[in-house]
DNA sequence: TTTCGTTTTTATCATTTGTTAAATAGTTTC
DNA sequence: GAAACTATTTAACAAATGATAAAAACGAAA
């Protein structure tokens, strides 16, 4: 996806303030399996994902728990660093070979404090970041894991299609000897 | 809480701009038990809590579910009215007799377009709701019922004091007798 | 195609949580 | 304080999920 698009679908800039973001922008291709952020680290950079899919994980114990997946216009973000400067507590991998905008997030703050047309965009951003985050919290508090399983299907069908059942089941909140078991359930 | 410390916990502001948002703000008391947003319903203000305690519940089939509590100093805000202007999932009871500032979310557009201050204001505020509303995504993805009850217990210990148990175990995504068992076994 | 390595499914048993109902504890009202 | 109401705990059984191991299916590479 475009970066033009991806702005505007975020909240949309006149020209002149799109020209300020973009200015700040640089494009980078990076290969599949590439570990784009690091846990325990504060992540001076946000992504937009031009083409490409890719995950966010942590670790409990000893198991990777996978909580998040982007794909084209997904932006990638350490929200830890990006909000407080403080150390994120994902990785986040490339499950493809991904072309990706890069932004600093120092730039960005900036044009924050000159630009009133940018501090909404910026506003906007994180008001749609939360969103979706409640309705995560919402789907995991609410729903039962096959109904989990079966609302990702039905909204984000390309996940299931481009990405381990072992990502999937750990997003889901369950162990994949259980996702398999309710796949089996389905048929 | 009183209102300034509120609207500089979330982003310190110079006095002028916050004189702004304050010229729009009304100070209520409503009593224990109202219910103070709707489900289904485009909510048009928001809320800071002086004094008191809420939660904001929805339902699943015909089960109430908890999935927020807010204390002094907390926002009360139905998102999808705030950010799309939607029709909210949630219905917000009082706890215990509150005393609210409101302000209407119209008022307070109007001044993210013309004050640069305040646009950043309300970006900081998303942001941090954002960061809440991942650490309680992660919370409920990564860790037992055991371990969120623990959680709560550590974190909020005022929470369990002042509410039902039953909306806490709903709040932890468990049923009543399945809290109290864990209870039993804690002690 | 065959082989090797990885992913997914199946099987078995243990643990956790849900459901329903009853018992106990706690609060409010008269 | 007794009665009525509400909240919490306990009990018994059912259902869902976890853990571990093995089998089957799938993919990549020779």
């Amino acid at each position: 996806m475009e970066i033009n698009q991806i702005i505007d679908n975020i909240y949309p800039l006149p020209t002149k303030s799109k020209d300020l973001i973009k200015q700040s922008i640089i494009e980078t291709k990076l290969p599949k399996g590439h570990i784009l952020f690091k846990a325990n680290k504060v992540e001076t950079s946000i992504y937009f994902i031009k083409k490409g899919i890719a995950r966010a994980y942590a670790y409990s114990d000893e198991n990777e728990i996978t909580f998040w997946f982007g794909k084209e216009g997904a932006p990638i973000v350490s929200m830890k660093s990006y909000v407080n400067n403080e150390k994120g507590y994902e990785d986040v991998e490339l499950l493809e070979d991904c072309e990706l905008y890069e932004l600093k997030i120092e730039q960005l703050q900036k044009l924050f404090l000159e630009d009133i047309e940018i501090a909404n965009w910026g506003r906007k951003f994180a008001e749609l970041e939360l969103i979706k985050s409640e309705e995560r919290l919402i789907a995991l508090q609410f729903n039962t894991a096959t109904q989990r399983y079966l609302a990702l299907l039905k909204n984000y069908p390309s996940i299931i299609q481009r990405v381990q059942l072992s990502h999937v089941a750990s997003y889901l909140g369950i162990t994949q000897v259980s996702l398999s078991r309710i796949r089996a359930n389905i048929k």
